[in-house]
RNA sequence: GUGGUUGUAGCUCAGCAGGUUAGAGCGCUAGAUUGUGGUUCUAGAGGUCGCCGGUUCGAAACCGGUCUUCCACCCCA
């Protein structure tokens, strides 16, 4: 007896229908990624460890999958460092190669790589699977797709305004309207550092900013006195934790506390731009909203962040996020070659369109109408009748069997096929075709070009 | 990686403090209905109780391990 199959932890397999489902998320992301200019290109789905390892810190190394090396891999690892039984000094002797963790870092070594072909600006779109060892939760997964686009090589403000714009496009498509775009600077977070007296600990400092709305401003203070920010500099951040209004009224505030902080300044300006000319070009059905306390991926952005919470009243992490990279492929060796790029989350989006039901119907719908088999010579009737009308693109199918009628009613019904025809020896005689409404159960007579014209 | 949680029929779940042949609803198959699906009625099939080991006269139930699910932390789409 063979053992029940099992998927590995934190993957899945998609039906038919959920399928359908993300094609149609993919192909209007995908839509509005080539309306804006954007082009498409593919890397390997797994990468040399080096390009990856390092990239995404200390974190970021242990979510990475890694490839064992072909062949008798142990067997070439000296002895000596085999008995340490040091994984970190282990597993670069026996795994050389690594799944991909994002989109970003391969773009990187592809842009670095391919550098005397791209035309730059370049604006890259794409749409591929990663994987991260990661403990799977509600939304998260170990294998998931992410669909980035990035524009490096210019360092206009310009392409963040786009970016936003962009973001209200695909969710204005998909019908996820109220969507909130959060948008913050490094800058502003560096600023806010160096006037409260802790540049040096810039990223414990954000980390902790970036968790207010779930813990709280006591939670916060408590994790900064842990990380050993000082009680004085804390009081400094007072204005933050009571950060209200509107963006206009939240950057007035700001600019008093970073009065004094060149990089804070400019940080603002940076913003300004941006929140000033999308409220000239107006947005479709999404909300820009300034967040200082917004801080993810602080690793490579140095200026714009940005994040998308969806409408309120879905419990779901964010839905997409980005940002600007000033020296993304300085790793790689190529520098002062600016990117800013966005992603969606496909995966999130996918189970925030189930939860509000904004699937369209359309997206589920296949064979338009399916053909009753009642034997070798009606089928022959038949398929001559779904050549044609499969000559028009109506999508049509035999039922492969001659098998009892109700039976293949019922197929018909569970498809959810909306027509069936029916077309046994009466309708050969006088060449017609009988077409069944499935929906109520109605039934006419009708001709070839009929029955074209009415499929169609 | 840390802490917790879940696993019984294809699906959603019952199963009282360990005790005979493990149940329900939905779904599935067949028939009532030999050119008509969705409704109804009748009959039927389907389960190594996640897996491995232990305690016990006896385990779906108790204990340990393991895998899986979901949740919190970490981090993130």
């Amino acid at each position: 007896m063979a053992k029940k199959p099992s998927l590995p932890k934190g993957t899945r397999d998609f039906s038919p229908q959920e399928v359908a489902k993300r094609l149609y998320i993919m192909d209007t992301i995908k839509s509005s990624f080539q309306l804006y200019g954007f082009q498409p290109i593919e890397t390997p789905s797994f990468e040399n460890s080096e390009t990856l390892m390092g990239k995404y810190g200390e974190e970021g190394d242990r979510l990475i999958f890694k490839i064992l090396n072909s062949g008798d891999y142990l067997n070439k690892v000296d002895e000596e460092l085999f008995s340490l039984k040091d994984s970190a000094k282990l597993t670069p002797k026996i795994s050389e190669k690594a799944l991909r963790y994002d989109l970003t870092v391969p773009f990187a070594r592809y842009v670095v790589q391919h550098q005397n072909e791209i035309i730059f600006p370049f604006k890259r779109y794409q749409m591929q699977t990663v994987w991260r060892a990661d403990r799977p939760q509600k939304g998260r997964f170990r294998e998931f797709c992410q669909c980035d686009a990035d524009v490096v090589g210019s360092n206009s403000l310009w392409q963040e305004v786009e970016l936003v714009q962009l973001y209200d496009d695909v969710f204005t498509k998909l019908k996820l309207e109220g969507c909130t775009i959060k948008i913050n600077n490094r800058k502003i977070l560096s600023g806010i550092a160096e006037v409260i007296g802790a540049d040096d600990k810039l990223v414990d400092f954000t980390v902790a900013l970036d968790k207010l709305d779930k813990i709280g401003e006591e939670g916060v203070k408590k994790e900064l006195l842990e990380k050993g920010i000082t009680g004085q500099a804390i009081k400094k951040l007072q204005p933050l934790f009571s950060f209200t209004g509107n963006n206009e009224e939240k950057l007035i505030s700001l600019s008093q506390l970073l009065n004094t902080s060149d990089t804070g300044k400019k940080g603002i300006e940076e913003i300004v731009f941006v929140i000033k000319n999308i409220q000239s070009l107006g947005l479709k059905s999404s909300k820009i909203e300034l967040d200082v306390t917004l801080a993810r991926g602080l690793n490579y952005y140095t200026g714009a962040i940005f994040e998308v919470s969806a409408p309120e009243n879905v419990q779901i992490g964010s839905i997409g996020g980005g940002g600007r990279y000033d020296d993304l492929t300085g790793i790689f060796g190529l520098k002062g070659v600016s990117g800013v790029g966005i992603s969606f989350g496909l995966d999130r989006i996918y189970l925030v369109l189930e939860e509000l039901q904004l699937f369209p119907k359309k997206v589920l719908e296949n064979t338009k109408v399916l053909f009753i088999n009642f034997g070798e010579a009606e089928a022959l009737y038949a398929m001559q009748a779904i050549t044609k009308l499969r000559k028009e693109g109506i999508t049509a199918e035999l039922y492969p069997d001659a098998d009892k009628m109700g039976k293949q009613m019922a197929y018909a019904d569970k498809r959810q096929i909306p027509y069936v025809v029916l077309a046994g020896g009466n309708e050969i005689e006088a060449k017609t075709f009988t077409l069944k409404r499935m929906k109520n159960g109605e039934q006419e007579v009708l001709t070839m070009d009929k029955l074209v014209n009415f499929l169609l």
